[in-house]
DNA sequence: CCGGTTTAATAACGGTCGTTATGAAAAATC
DNA sequence: GATTTTTCATAACGACCGTTATTAAACCGG
């Protein structure tokens, strides 16, 4: 009984999803919703409730309509196809709609509001930079012979910059210092080389100065 | 002449990258500011400029600071060497402030308030999902044979997370796919492979299938 | 001690956030 | 058609955001 619903919930969460994907979850606001769903505020509340709950329910249709490719890579026979398959899916999926760049789950934590663009933006130049030292370096190398001739420079760049932005979100995600040697490790096994005069390290931990810790004033409430 | 500064610019300014590191960059408001520097609003705004003027000058000294490794590390005088450093103090980095894990960098835009900590811990653990699963399928292989006696299911999983984590990050700063594939296929580049009868796969491109497009309605102002 | 000048702290600004009361509109039941 | 029930849109709520007048306090040169 009573006034029936004027809008497809199913269609009103993806849309939702695809904001959350490209803002994130503290970078959506409730005008953002409204105006991608076409839905007013109180319809959103009454039929998700609150924004958490909202996103919630995104994460649950992220899984199922982009995240179906997973469990598939998993039932590969070879553990090398399993991971071939991840990787490159994983590609397609940060790249296939261009408005929203990236992982939802990545991006629900690292976009923002467009307020912060700027900021944004000077954090990816930063990290290019770094990326592009990294690249002449095994240009460097390359020329040196330190690596081989069939090596490319920038994709290894890439890889282990990868690597570092990896690492760093399981760190926040709580990693010990541990799991992230040991991440370190694998990359670094599967690093080309080229069998010259010079027998190569392991990739034992490097003993570099490390800054040292400053005390860390008051902690909120 | 007049009256002068009563608090120390430089710890002020180390003070507020650790908040911003903690936080991220709209995930720190002034009350936070003002309570882990101690100054007041109105000072922070005459010494450094407004928010994003002084998360600016947060950049720049979390360079100085916590990345003065990243030129000796190219400094090395072999590539793996340089990765090897890299990969290592990264690993360092990301977990050697308890209260602040991962990267100012990334988290500068990963982190969020303390009220987004529940969607946090979502994504979260259904990242960490995620490579539980990976795991058990690699231990899987390597009780098929498919992979080595030596290898470690658990580092291998979070390697290719890390990976995956990386790319998304990446694609986020507006990585292409094909560079995103160059990652990917480095990474599978030296895959570990049990001398089995099966020949494996090269790293070509994963015909899946992929989600299609949905529409993507009205776009803000 | 006295203008002049810079910094300090209090408090308020307009705006937006997530959330919700309020009352009108629409459908189902009697 | 009247009543009940649910949904709808307008508008407002209190709280917090980043930012800034405003005023008092501390220091300078005379």
């Amino acid at each position: 009984m009573g006034r029936r619903r004027e809008f497809d919930e199913a269609k009103v969460l993806d849309a939702a999803l695809c904001v959350f994907w490209r803002k994130g979850y503290e970078g959506t606001s409730y005008a953002d919703l409204t105006e991608a769903t076409g839905v007013e505020r109180p319809a959103l509340y009454s039929a998700y409730g609150n924004k958490e709950q909202l996103f919630r329910r995104a994460i649950a249709r992220y899984g199922e309509r982009y995240l179906e490719h997973f469990p598939e890579a998993l039932e590969r026979p070879k553990s090398r196809e399993v991971v071939a398959h991840l990787l490159f899916v994983t590609a397609d999926l940060n790249t296939r709609y261009p408005d929203r760049p990236g992982c939802f789950m990545i991006n629900g934590v690292l976009a923002g509001s467009d307020d912060a663009e700027p900021v944004r933006q000077a954090l990816i130049e930063a990290r290019a930079m770094a990326e592009v030292q990294l690249r002449e370096r095994f240009e460097r190398a390359k020329a040196e012979g330190d690596l081989p001739e069939t090596s490319d420079p920038e994709a290894l760049a890439a890889f282990v910059m990868a690597i570092a932005h990896g690492m760093a979100v399981q760190a926040k995600a709580g990693f010990s210092r541990k799991k992230l040697e040991a991440v370190a490790a694998q990359a670094l096994a599967t690093w080309p080389s080229c069998p010259g005069p010079s027998p190569e390290r392991g990739p034992e931990r490097a003993d570099v100065p490390a800054p040292k810790p400053q005390s860390n004033r008051r902690r909120r409430a």
